[in-house]
DNA sequence: TGTATTTGACCCTA
DNA sequence: TAGGGTCAAATACA
């Protein structure tokens, strides 16, 4: 665990050099980015190693008692990266989650605090629209329609080109080139979109400071039921609720989604062979496996999760309802 | 054959 | 008018 320690000290390092020479690489964007690709490249290495060690951890049931004090210790090296990087707002917001439970980040509302439960737009309205006809009305709900962002961790392994399942099935409709990124964003829509007039979308996009994390911004709500939608496992766990419930759920380490993946990953799993892992997919505790499987199981139906390797297959997965 | 993705064009807002 | 968001035809795939 030092050793993870350690190569998170030495990735805040990096990122704190970084910043401290960002006024001289401004015009040398090559070297930035690769003084980028060098921090991002630490933290993964870092997180490769918690990834194994949590494995190991998995066998042993000491994990749940010492994890805490440990992951403190990367939770604060994490913050402090996060806090002096450039994606210090977001990360930041996300990693404070659960301080405005049951939501992750609403932009375009503010986040005033007093309204954290997801402004409900009138369904009726949305529905009601006639898209052939007032395209213009629609246009002006929606960018009143509240939006809800969260960055995703890219995939270690498998599609790394897709954010990991959020327990919904999109459908991809557009994608476009961003004005001063470098990466295109895609816009998705829900699948049952006829079928349930189910008006959600999102939009994906890789950070440009950092390829490996996803910028997933939710919009509109599901009036679709999600069990139509989500395959038997895990991954009807809408990865919002994931983050939500994880930061709520664990007042110990929590912090980026990555962290959470890691850390709960060995954590969990010392209480994945219970049924409890069934139940409460919205509610209480998720398996290992499951948070793994949201997290990771990028490539949705292909069913070859390359996970499986650091997460042995759980017998539970079907179930659960 | 049905469904999903790609992508150029179009529409709307700021 | 530029840029973001969406449409829809073409294409790919199972």
């Amino acid at each position: 665990m030092e050793e993870v320690i350690n190569s998170i000290r030495r990735a805040s390092r990096l990122a704190q050099s970084l910043e401290q020479n960002l006024p001289n690489l401004l015009n040398q964007p090559t070297l930035m980015s690769l003084s980028i690709d060098e921090v991002t490249g630490a933290f993964t290495a870092a997180k490769e190693k918690l990834f194994l060690i949590s494995r190991q951890n998995q066998q042993t049931s000491e994990f749940e008692t010492q994890q805490p004090l440990q992951m403190d210790a990367t939770h604060d090296l994490m913050q402090e990266w996060l806090r002096s990087s450039t994606h210090a707002l977001t990360m930041d917001q996300l990693l404070h989650a659960h301080a405005a439970p049951r939501t992750t980040l609403h932009i375009g509302e503010g986040r005033d605090g007093d309204d954290c439960e997801r402004t409900r737009v009138s369904e009726g309205e949305v529905q009601g629209i006639n898209p052939s006809s007032s395209r213009a009305r629609r246009r002006s709900k929606e960018a009143n329609q509240e939006k809800e962002k969260i960055m995703v961790p890219a995939p270690e392994f498998g599609n790394t080109e897709m954010p990991p399942e959020d327990g919904f099935t999109w459908r991809k409709y557009g994608q476009k080139e961003i004005l001063g990124s470098k990466y295109p964003r895609s816009y998705y829509r829900c699948t049952h979109q006829k079928l349930y007039e189910c008006q959600a979308k999102k939009q994906v996009q890789r950070l440009d400071g950092n390829p490996n994390i996803f910028e997933v911004t939710y919009r509109g709500k599901h009036t679709c039921h999600m069990s139509s939608t989500a395959p038997s496992s895990s991954s009807s766990v809408p990865l919002q609720q994931l983050l939500v419930d994880i930061t709520q759920n664990t007042n110990t380490t929590t912090s980026s989604p990555m962290m959470n993946l890691s850390l709960h990953t060995g954590g969990a799993a010392t209480t994945s062979g219970n049924a409890g892992a069934s139940t409460s997919r919205f509610g209480g505790d998720y398996p290992v496996v499951d948070m793994a499987d949201a997290m990771f199981n990028s490539g949705s139906s292909s069913g070859n999760n390359s996970m499986e390797f650091l997460f042995s297959p759980h017998e539970d997965k079907s179930d659960q309802n």
